[in-house]
This record gives structure tokens, C-alpha cells and sequence, in this order.
RNA sequence: GGCUGGGUGUCAGAGUGGUUAUGUAGCGGCCUGCAAAGCCGUGUACGCCGGUUCGAUUCCGGCCCCAGCCUCCA
């Protein structure tokens, strides 16, 4: 029985999904106009484990992730570098997909670009004045009426009144009220436009999931997620459009991702602090900063740091080398499977993974003391359901070494030398070998090396 | 200032009103020619102060500290 926590009951409440055995996720995607870090590895990997798991108990999930490709920042980065922007957002959905790929991440159901729904925006702009929770401003851009929302900020849990009072931006005159924010916007000269009633211009930014998910999913869905830092004002603002819109409660749960840290501020854009996927790519094997962000609860904050990345790849190993050796019968893994159990229980448990995690090493360890090719396979099965072990236990442990016929060599070498009890010679080879950064094993069946 | 999360052993990280989380590092042992891997064993861990309780790291209250949101951010 899975429980999801929702950020804004608070609760862990049981899953109830829309349509049997059907789930509508909605997971607010990337602003694209720089290559993706680190923190947004975090949430693309979150809600694949979410979308692996859901589809393993039996449901049928259709997973929308959308791609905001025009905003302000876009619009300034590629007057910056003096191309169009289509150019410059094309080039990062692809750096993008690459990235994902690289980590495992299954590519989601529908990923639709914002430029694609400028009609449906427009569409719900003009429903939105029309139920007058939206109003033409003094400058001609549109703004969304905070004040007509009875529940504005109940997502953040925080009154209007109290979110007025700490207000930092300034009341202009267009707005009638600083929360008030921009539906559409009218554009300054040479900015991308596209026309609309109150001229031309582009949507703001909240209006674009509303329109995304609304379209691609229906007025109501089951679960919306994204990082922590979207719950305000973002999804806030994008509740207000979708139920002033519809009339509908728009979501059933709302799931955010905790921050990646670096030195326990959040890793960002802005702070300059952040580390991009394919730059840790170059350090450390995908599956690794894949194993990482399992470490902890989707929930929590993450920090970065090259010893935890090195802890997790110890970790990994450590799990790899226990199947390393072992066959795996082609038989389906026994479900009723003490371990098998514990692990459901962890993932049900609002998705457990640190105590997933706990259930493949406690599987290791027994695998170790057995060699039982049973227990393997339960190993491989229930990694698989998180991404993981699913290379062939070689590959990954000496990691495509491209020297690996002059490493064969210098085992050949020195099992020759052992045989004559050559130790010395036997031990300068597995000196040179460690210099090489390779790791030799030495057991009843022969010599294994691995990459270290 | 308002609101939301946190403060657990070397590090990371779950969890629980009384019984080993798990990984990593350290230490001791077994195994090994020596290693490595593996196995076994091991460490006065739960921010501070009160309260409730036979018993609290876990519940309640107060305090201190950290992070995040309230402006774009995953």
C-alpha cells in the first residue's frame, strides 16, 4: 500500500489515483538555456524511481515533463550570445537528453514545449478575465488577481497578508497588488512576440504549466512535482490559473524534491555553486551520481561533495562485486522473498530509498556468504527497480579500460611468477598495476582486476 | 519578520518510547605467500534545558543553531 507524502496536507496520505490503476504525473521541467547541474539531476532521477516504481505495482503512468524554452532569461542569454533563441534552447534540450540518457533516465511519456501551447494560453488567459480572476494592468501586460483566490498560499502554507508583509518586490503601478503576477506580457522590441488580444508579446512563466498540463493531461491530474524551490511561487500560481480556470481542484498530490547542496548552501545558478551533470560525468561513472542521489530521501537535502561521490562508488562496488561471479538462473525471483518484502515496505513508505538501499546491501552480504544464485538474482531484480546493477558487473567494475589487453598481459606475468614463488616479481607487477589504478584479485578461480 | 524543513556515531544517512539500521572510514581477528575482495567482531550516536513516563534520541514545552521559501531558480 503506497503513502505519499503531500507537501500541502503535510501528511503521508495513501495513493489514490484519478482512474484505476492510471496516474497523471506532472513534473515541472528545465528552463532551457545552460546545460543541467547536478540539482536538476536530482529531480529527473527522483521521479524516475517514482515513475519505475508506480509502473512496477501495476499502474499505467503518463509521465509529463514539459520544457520551458522561452522565458526572460532564455531571451537575455541569446541576446548575449547574439543568436535567436531557438538556436540557443535547442542546443541545451539536446545537451539535455544526452545528460538524461547518460543517467538512466527513462525519457518521459510527453515532454511539451511551451512554444507549441502558445494558443492554449492565450485561451486560459482570456477564461481567467473572463471568471475575472485576471485584469489588463495600466501597462497593458496581463496579471492574475491574487486577492480573488480565496486559498492563494496555502500551498506554501502562508496567508496573503503575511506573504504582503515580506514582500521584497516592488509595487508598481501597473499591478493592483504586489503579489499580483504577469499572465502575458507585452513584448519590447526585437524579443521573440506572438499576437494575442492585448497585443504582442509572450506568456509568463506560470501560465505556461497550466496551459501544458491542462492540455496534456486534463483539468485534473494525480501528482505534480518539481524542487522545493517551485512550491512558491510557481505551483502556487499555477493552482490559482488551473482552478480559476476550471472550477477544479487541479492536483492530488503535490511531491517536492529537496535541494542539492554544495557545503550545505543550495546548489544554484545564480550562487555560481552549481556543477553541471557532464562535468561530473568526466569524473565519476553515471550510475554512481545515480546511486548518490538514492543516498538519501527525495525529500531531504543533498550535499555535494567529491568524498560523498567517492563513498557512493565504494558503495556501488561493493554491490557489484557481490554478483560479480555468480550465475543467475533465468527464473523469476521469488516475490513472497523475505528481502523482497522489506524492500516493497521501504518503497512504499513514501519511497524509502536509504532503506531500499539497506535491503540490497543486507542481500550482498548474504549473497557473499552463499554465492546463492537465487539470492543474485533477487539483488538484480529489486537494483533494476532503481536503476541500477543493471551493467554487466565486469564492465562496470573496470570501468572500458582501454588498456585492458596490456593489464591481461601483466596478470598472465605475474601468475607465472607466483607459480614459481617469485614473490617479488609478483609484487612489483601488482605495484605497477595499482599505479595504473587497477585493483587485482587474487581467488581459488584465478585473478580478477578491476578499476579503482 | 512570517512560513517550511532540519540538527543522529569519522563521514553519509534511515529509523524507533525499552531490542544490530545500512554504507563508508578506523580498530581486532579469520582467509591470503603478501595483498585485495569477503566473512566475523568492535566503538559510551542521537543540539541544549526542562516536563510526561518504570524508561525518551524518539512524545510535550522552551531555547540555541543550520538550510530553504517569501524576487528568477529543480
Amino acid at each position: 500500500m503506497l503513502h505519499i507524502h503531500n507537501t500541502l496536507t503535510k501528511e503521508k496520505a495513501l495513493l489514490k489515483s484519478l482512474e484505476k490503476n492510471k496516474i497523471k504525473l506532472y513534473v515541472c521541467g528545465m528552463t532551457v538555456y545552460d546545460y543541467c547541474h547536478i540539482g536538476h539531476a536530482r529531480v529527473l532521477v527522483s521521479f524516475d524511481i517514482i515513475t519505475r516504481y508506480l509502473r512496477h505495482l501495476g499502474y499505467e503512468v503518463n509521465y509529463v515533463r514539459n520544457i520551458t524554452d522561452i522565458d526572460d532569461k532564455i531571451i537575455q542569454r541569446a541576446n548575449e550570445n547574439k543568436e535567436d533563441f531557438h538556436a540557443l534552447t535547442k542546443r541545451f534540450i539536446d545537451a539535455m537528453h544526452e545528460d538524461e540518457k547518460q543517467l538512466n533516465i527513462l525519457p518521459p511519456d510527453q515532454e511539451p514545449r511551451a512554444t507549441d501551447f502558445i494558443p492554449h494560453m492565450i485561451q486560459m488567459i482570456e477564461t481567467l478575465i473572463k471568471n475575472k480572476y485576471a485584469y489588463v494592468g495600466q501597462n497593458g501586460d496581463v496579471f492574475y488577481a491574487v486577492n480573488k483566490f480565496k486559498t492563494y498560499g496555502e500551498l506554501a502554507h502562508q496567508s496573503t497578508d503575511k506573504l504582503r508583509a515580506g514582500a521584497r518586490v516592488a509595487v508598481t503601478e501597473s499591478k493592483d497588488d504586489p503579489l499580483d503576477f504577469v499572465l502575458w506580457k507585452l513584448a519590447k522590441p526585437n524579443e521573440p512576440a506572438w499576437d494575442s488580444p492585448w497585443g504582442k508579446g509572450r506568456p509568463g512563466w506560470h501560465i505556461e504549466c497550466s496551459a501544458m498540463s491542462l492540455d496534456c493531461l486534463g483539468e485534473q491530474f494525480d501528482i505534480h512535482g518539481g524542487g522545493f524551490d517551485l512550491i512558491f511561487p510557481h505551483h502556487q500560481n499555477e493552482i490559482a490559473q488551473s482552478e480559476g480556470a476550471t472550477g477544479k481542484t487541479f492536483v492530488n498530490q503535490w511531491m517536492h524534491v529537496g535541494f542539492v547542496t554544495v557545503n550545505k548552501e543550495k546548489m544554484s545558478k545564480s550562487l555560481g555553486n552549481f556543477f553541471t551533470i557532464r562535468d561530473v560525468l568526466k569524473e565519476y561513472p553515471a550510475e554512481v551520481i545515480r546511486y548518490f542521489m538514492l543516498t538519501s530521501h527525495y525529500r531531504s537535502p543533498l550535499n555535494y561533495s567529491k568524498e560523498l561521490l567517492d563513498q557512493a562508488q565504494t558503495s556501488l562496488e561493493r554491490l557489484y562485486l557481490s554478483i560479480r561471479n555468480i550465475d543467475i538462473p533465468h527464473t523469476k525471483p521469488d516475490l513472497k522473498n523475505h528481502f523482497v518484502q522489506k524492500f516493497h515496505e521501504a518503497m512504499d513508505d513514501d519511497f524509502n530509498t536509504p532503506i531500499a538501499l539497506s535491503v540490497l546491501f543486507d542481500l550482498a552480504r548474504e549473497i557473499n556468504k552463499t554465492q546463492d544464485g537465487l539470492l543474485a538474482g533477487i539483488l538484480k531484480h529489486l537494483s533494476g527497480l532503481l536503476g541500477l546493477l543493471e551493467q554487466n558487473p565486469e564492465s562496470f567494475l573496470k570501468q572500458e579500460q582501454n588498456d585492458s589487453a596490456e593489464i591481461e598481459k601483466l596478470i598472465t606475468e605475474r601468475n607465472k611468477a607466483r607459480t614459481e614463488k617469485n614473490w617479488s616479481r609478483s609484487d612489483e607487477i601488482r605495484d605497477q598495476l595499482q599505479q595504473m589504478g587497477i585493483t587485482i584479485e587474487d581467488s581459488a578461480s584465478g585473478t580478477t582486476w578491476r578499476k579503482i
